[in-house]
This record gives C-alpha cells, sequence and structure tokens, in this order.
DNA sequence: CACCGGACTGACACCGGTGTCATTGGTTAG
DNA sequence: CTAACCAATGACACCGGTGTCAGTCCGGTG
C-alpha cells in the first residue's frame, strides 16, 4: 500500500480512502491510485483492516456439516453461500463425520479464524460450551440438528412430524410389521424421527416394542447389510421406513439384491438422487436442504446487523412424495 | 492477548510462544499462561499474525468449483478437505456456475483474503491474467480443465481417451449411428471429450459430419428435451453417449418417457448414484473426483513447501463400468 | 474583504500479534 | 574462581491497514 501512495504521490489513508469507496475524495486523486494500483497489481488485505476496524467483521461465516459430499449437506452448503455471496461474504466449510472429537476441534479451528457467524450441524449432545462464544458476539446458528443447553437460531427439517406422515402412510397402505432403520441413535435427527415414528405407529395401536428398530448406521454398506439380515430373519417386516438418505440407498441394495423390491414397501427420508426412475420409484419424505441452507445464512446475517430478538425456531416442511415402493401392499393381509 | 500476558504476569511475547508451542518456555510459564487464557476464554487472533510473519500464510486455501452442490465438485470439495485438514488448513469453497463473469469476481474476492493457494476450475478460454498473481507467490492449481495461457499443475480426468474408450464400447456392440450430447461446447473437457468420442468414431470410419452432435446442455431439463426432439426425429440414434453428468441424467428420463431404455443404448461420462439399480443399469465412464481433489490439495501443499520443478500435468484414469444400458444391441443390424 | 463551512487530504496512533535482540540468572568448563 | 554459554524472558519495532483529528484550499456570505 505504501508503494500505491508513493506512486500515485497521495497519503496512505487516500489510497485507503479509494478502496473502500468512501466519499469526499476527488475523481482525479481516485483515477491516480486506481491506476497506481493496478500498476502495481495492488490489493487490499482484508484481514489487515479488520484488526483496526470497529465492527471488526471479516465478511466471512463458518459451515459445519457431516460431509459436504453428502448430497443433503452440499445443498444446505449451496445454499448458505448463495445467500453470504449477496453480502460478500465468504465460507468456510468444514466436514464433520459425525465424530464428536473433531466437533471440538473445527469450531476451535474457526473461530480462531474470526469467523462472524458460525452455521453448524452438532453431534455432541450438549453444546453449552458455545455460550462464553456467543456471548462475546460470534453468532450462531444451528442448522438439521437443535442444540441443547444454548439458546440460538435453529432451522431443522419438520422431522416428527414428517416421520409420523411415513408411518400413518405405511399404516393406511396395510402393513403392521414395519421396521425402522435410523442413523447413529445419538443424534437429535435420528432421535426425533424414531418418536415421530413409533408415536404415529403406537396411536394405530402398535406397540414399539414391537417395532423392529436398528440405529446406528452411519453408511451404506452397514444398512445394506442390517437390512439384509432383517429380511433374511424370520420375522421379515412387509415395510421399511429408513431414516437417513444412505440408509434408504443401502435398503434400495439390499431389497434388489434378494429381488424383494416390488413386495416390501420402502419409504425413505431425505431424497435421493435418481429415486424417481427406479423401479419401482422411491417413496420418500423430501427435504428442502437447499432452503434450510439458505434460511441458516438469513438468520445469521439478520443477527449480525444487529438483530437482537429471542432465538428462533425455524422448521422446514418436508413432503412425501410417492412413487411407488411406499405404496406397495403386504403380501398377506395379517 | 495483553489482558492473559497480565494475568499471567509474563510478556506478551511469551503468550505467543506458549501459544504457538515455541522451545524455551517453562513448564511452569506455560501452565500459568493456559490458565489464563482459559480464564479469559482467549483465543489467537490467526490473521494477526500473518501480518508480522515472514512466510505470510494464512493457511487457508480457495476451492472454486462448478457447483459445491454437483456431486462430482462435492467430492472433489472433501478430497481437498481432507488433505488440507492434515495441515491445518482452511478451505474457501465458492460455485462459479460456468459464468466467466463470475470467474473474475470470485478469484478477486478469493485473492482479496490471501489464500495460500487457489485450487480451480475455470469457465473462461484464457488464464493468462493469473500469471501475475502467480509471480507474486499465490500457488495455483488448475482441477478438471487445463487451462491456457498460464503454466501451472494441472488435474484432470482423462477425458479423451475415456471418451474414446466409450466410443469404441458402443461400436463393438453393433452401433453406427450413436449421438454426441455434450456440456458448454466452449469447456475445455467438453472439447476434449467431444473430440475423443469423434475421433474413435473416425477412426471405425464414421465421419463426424454424420454424428448427432448437440451441445451447450447445462442442466438436467434441457439434457431431456433435447435428447426427447432426438428420440422422436426420423434419424433416431441407437446409441446415445453422454458427455457430463446432468446430461446423462436427462437422458436417462427422456429413455424412460418414451420407454426406450431398453432398445436405446446409453454410455454417460461421470458415475451417477444410483446408476447401477435402474434397469438398465447405467454404463458409465467412472471418474474419480475424490482423488482428483486429493491430488489438487497435493500438488498445492508440495508448491507451498517450496517445490520449483517444472507444473505437473496429472491426468486421473476413469473407467468403463458396463452396467447393461452399454450393452443394448442396436434392434435392427445396419 | 474578513469569516465560515465543507470538501479533500495526510500525520499518527493503534488493531493483535511476531521477529529481533538485549537482558538476566544459573551452569559448566577450564 | 571466572569466563563462556544457554535457557528463559521481555522491550520494541513493525506487519498492512483504518479511525481520528487537524490542516489546507475554496467558494459563498454579510
Amino acid at each position: 500500500m505504501r508503494d500505491v501512495a508513493a506512486l500515485a504521490g497521495v497519503g496512505l489513508k487516500t489510497v485507503s480512502r479509494v478502496f473502500n469507496e468512501e466519499p469526499n475524495v476527488s475523481a482525479a486523486t481516485v483515477e491516480r491510485v486506481r491506476d497506481a494500483a493496478q500498476r502495481l497489481d495492488y490489493r487490499l488485505n482484508l484481514y489487515a483492516g479488520d484488526l483496526k476496524r470497529t465492527d471488526r467483521r471479516a465478511r466471512t461465516i463458518g459451515l459445519i456439516v457431516g460431509s459436504v459430499a453428502n448430497p443433503f449437506s452440499a445443498a444446505v452448503n449451496r445454499g448458505v453461500e448463495d445467500v453470504a455471496a449477496g453480502r460478500s461474504t465468504a465460507v468456510f466449510a468444514s466436514s464433520l463425520d459425525e465424530d464428536p472429537n473433531q466437533e471440538t476441534r473445527i469450531i476451535s479451528e474457526m473461530l480462531g479464524r474470526r469467523v462472524d457467524a458460525l452455521i453448524l450441524t452438532t453431534v455432541k449432545r450438549n453444546q453449552s460450551h458455545l455460550v462464553k462464544e456467543q456471548e462475546r458476539g460470534t453468532v450462531l446458528v444451528f442448522v438439521d440438528r437443535a442444540p441443547s443447553g444454548i439458546a440460538a437460531d435453529t432451522v431443522v427439517t419438520d422431522n416428527f412430524n414428517a416421520s409420523g406422515t411415513a408411518a400413518r402412510h405405511l399404516l393406511a397402505h396395510g402393513h403392521r410389521r414395519i421396521a425402522y432403520l435410523g442413523d447413529d441413535a445419538q443424534l437429535w435427527t435420528a432421535q426425533e424421527r424414531k418418536s415421530g415414528f413409533h408415536t404415529a405407529l403406537a396411536d394405530a395401536g402398535i406397540d414399539a416394542a414391537g417395532v423392529p428398530t436398528i440405529q446406528d448406521l452411519h453408511d451404506e454398506r452397514a444398512a445394506a447389510d442390517a437390512v439384509g439380515a432383517l429380511l433374511d430373519s424370520a420375522e421379515r417386516p412387509t415395510a421399511l421406513f429408513t431414516a437417513q438418505n444412505l440408509v434408504t440407498i443401502g435398503a434400495i441394495r439390499a431389497l434388489r439384491q434378494r429381488s424383494l423390491q416390488h413386495e416390501i414397501a420402502l419409504i425413505g427420508f431425505d431424497d435421493v438422487s435418481l429415486a424417481d426412475m427406479l423401479e419401482p420409484g422411491i417413496t420418500v419424505l423430501a427435504q428442502d436442504p437447499y432452503r434450510i441452507g439458505q434460511l441458516a445464512a438469513e438468520r445469521a446475517f439478520a443477527r449480525l446487523d444487529g438483530d437482537r430478538s429471542e432465538p428462533q425456531l425455524l422448521v422446514v416442511p418436508s413432503g412425501l412424495i410417492p412413487r411407488g415402493s411406499g405404496e406397495i401392499r403386504p403380501k398377506t393381509a395379517s
């Protein structure tokens, strides 16, 4: 910057004014400075200014998701990015892989980088350790999973009700023996979905104890194996509810492998690419991850703009899309 | 930091030493400082130090891809992230949407944030404007598409040969009238794929002029419409080669809609989720985007570590996975 | 013609750290 | 016993900017 000032024959502060488009700089001076900068290939150092600036905003937000490679997270990421881009804000995204140890490390990393806001999916049961950070002024917005031990804006899918809808849909098609296949039981979403599902079954007079329930399925392979074992068992269910996208895919594989895709009903939570092109099409509860990302980013910016209202809980509805697999009726009427 | 130093009763520099784990600090002092920091909830400001530090590394890299929501880009992103995490480096990812105007803006944004390295997918025909930045010390690594007008490490898929493989595969199954459906013709990848494909056909005595070739298909919808029109035309091809993942999906839809999925052969470039579960399974040239991301990040760090060798061109092989759709034979022998 | 307010501009301290170098006190070799 | 050396520590300038404030120049006023 000194070089630019020297070349343009002006003071440092004037160069700063030009680049920050502050008023009260003559057109001629602006011209000279821009010219000099161009010649020297100069660019403002965004972070240096932040040290002194009072609002202390680095125009950076951090995003912590399951994995940037997961379609759900990727869509959230894009939603956040699109809103952030409109505010000249860059996004650090980091994958958590549902590892509680990573959680602390990554959050700490992000805070060291002084992100203005943190949009995060958490794994740990309790987020109270973030209260101090929140009080210091870092904006926190939770996505996909509600936090505990801390009050902050949260954007989630309507897990409980949607899962109930899936259960009722299967019940309406005559199923009585429906299995639940879910993600890590410690996750908030997994709990909500399971309880929404079980509650709806209970309302129909089906005891939760009798519902085959398998949890802690982290990937396709594990899900396929678990579903396979279930299908091969003596008490084979007539319908499956898979509460996460990778689990759904695993279930599809297991069903195909046994040529049962036309006999066992399946409803998956979270839409899956090409689900409508399969035979049968896969009935899903479609979430709107892009929208979730957008809303979370909007909340973050609202807070940064000074919104001091009560923390909000935004619930994004997810709708059941019947495509065939969820409308299969049980072979032998129970 | 002043507060911590005061509370611990030591000098500023000592606090700095503790947090940077520099040698020659007594255990007792370390203890006191860490204690004070804990109590004050203090954290190093990563960027402040960078101003003075000589190596001037912000431990940040920028990644520019088509869209973080596209499965290909998302996998690249994850590959980059995993390598970066091992080096305590954060990743800024930004979506380009194949918009040349965005390209300049985003790159400029990233450079203003002083990223140590930039891993980028470019849209513009020429990248010579980046030479100045490169000379200044910013590491550039191109992914997916080779740059022109600049020499830098580049990691790409073996587009030309793989496309030729697809062509030969279809020829071997008796096809003579094969259509090419591609992405934006201006893109380097699109050009490579098209020319690899056409060259292989030419080698078999099929004139490129007679090959139905449709380009500039940016999304599923456009691809489905284009494929539909082609299928409805008088000169319906017996096989399709779709040179990008969204185009492949569009083609699948168009074929299904006309119940032609068992009659018209299809090979797609880039694997697609659930492709093996469809009827028929979709034969694809599977890329390894995760690997591409990894390699790109490794090159970037190698350069940051001082590697001054000639720019490398790394070609990641992509293999043909036969799943059914590519092995369909033409109905009427030509 | 002296006075005043507003447009421009630059000097300077300071943001939160780190590199450099000098200082201190205790050990060890000669 | 003294010189030499090393571990431990802090003072201070400086990194690349920005906020503050004071100074200069001008046209407009009374």
